[in-house]
DNA sequence: ACCTGAACACCGTTCAAGT
DNA sequence: ACCTGAACACCGTTCAAGT
């Protein structure tokens, strides 16, 4: 709605659809998709290792591929991390739009949506992280912005038809969606860091988050 | 109030407070508190590069010392970054507490400490990363652990304060607590990290949070 | 008791050379 | 056009040896 698919983004989807191929079946790669290969390779790491324990030259290896390999298909480790993200940004996108989705009632899309970050953040802690810790700088890489972006219209959306059937105050989305994503953001990243268990709270963060989403938008107690 | 001061805290706040001893000032560390210099030197670091950065072997030459140096006071790499943020816990406190003592008015001084969290956070990006972005197993590092407890209990007691002016819901004030550091954090990370402004949203957090909160909180416009 | 030197097993990245 | 092999300049960490 506010950001129209790139052609890139079709690629990057296209990307995410496509079925797997195992390594094993191809003695080359020569004729097959390295860069696929690898951002597979990179997805199965981070999912095993987290973030910090990802390494280029452990993806090379896992791709059945020399070290200086991946170089042809990524300018450095930087931007193969940001392709394992944006996948992560276009995985939570379809979590979220399939949330909304879920229900006839405006507000309760926005509280699904809710329920459906957190819980999608704190089921894929390693994307996540990926995601959001790895100060991977978008504005140096277009697909990763797009993907991003893409996620954050889902919650734009939902505030606009609040807003149309008067249950948010009319005015730019953004002035809404920016503490709405901020409290959300939040609570996902303490709970995976385990900040708020260290701190003495052991609440569920999809019910904190909902409770919370009700305060902060539709001032219910 | 609600975590007394341990000895190591002491510790910790000690070695904060005193003064800074330029380390080209002794010809050897023999007799020196090479500890001490480390984390200096960490803490330099951490600010010029940040926390990706970061590297062992440049603190020890900072510090004048041979690359092995370091593992005589610090089990690993992460152990002299926890105690950076460990540092960084400890002026984050006495920025929040010193936020409370600004306004006789409780519900002043919970927004007050809202303004300063976000405002610490984005003027101290490098150490924000270091303490909530590097995954320091905050269960295995006791003085981490207690200082970032006392920076807690700062909003912890700011909210007990609401309470007995009946401004907040009785009840355990962790549950108020809870998404109230969420909503900041958040805020903090996702501002540190660029992305509301990739997302459109440039409005000064300091103004977003003191907003958001009052609606959080005490179910304002 | 505290530090150095040298070593080990890794990294990310580059580049000539192969097919 | 795409990949390999070898090399470079780094890491974190260990450990005998020095003072």
């Amino acid at each position: 709605m506010f950001t129209p698919l790139t052609y890139n983004d079709v690629n990057i989807i296209n990307m995410a659809r496509r079925e797997r191929i195992p390594t094993g079946q191809r003695d080359s790669y020569h004729h097959g998709d390295l860069k696929r290969a690898l951002t597979d390779a990179a997805l199965g790491l981070v999912k095993e290792k987290g973030p910090k324990g990802f390494t280029l030259r452990e993806v090379a290896r896992r791709a059945g591929v020399s070290a200086a390999a991946p170089y042809r298909h990524f300018s450095d480790k930087t931007q193969l991390l940001a392709a394992a993200a944006t996948l992560g940004f276009i995985q939570l996108h379809e979590t979220l739009s399939a949330a909304a989705a879920e229900s006839a009632d405006v507000t309760e899309q926005v509280l699904g949506m809710g329920r459906a970050y957190v819980r999608w953040a704190v089921t894929h802690p390693d994307y996540y992280q990926v995601m959001f810790g790895s100060e991977l700088d978008k504005g140096d890489n277009p697909e990763l912005l797009t993907a991003g972006l893409r996620a954050f219209d889902d919650l734009l959306d939902a505030i606009v038809r609040c807003q149309a059937a008067n249950l948010l105050p009319a005015g730019d989305p953004r002035e809404i969606a920016g503490p709405t994503w901020s409290l959300l953001h939040g609570m996902a990243s303490l709970t995976i860091g385990t900040d708020l268990s260290h701190v003495g709270i052991s609440e569920d963060p999809q019910v904190m988050a909902e409770r919370a989403l009700r305060r902060l938008l539709f001032g219910g107690t």
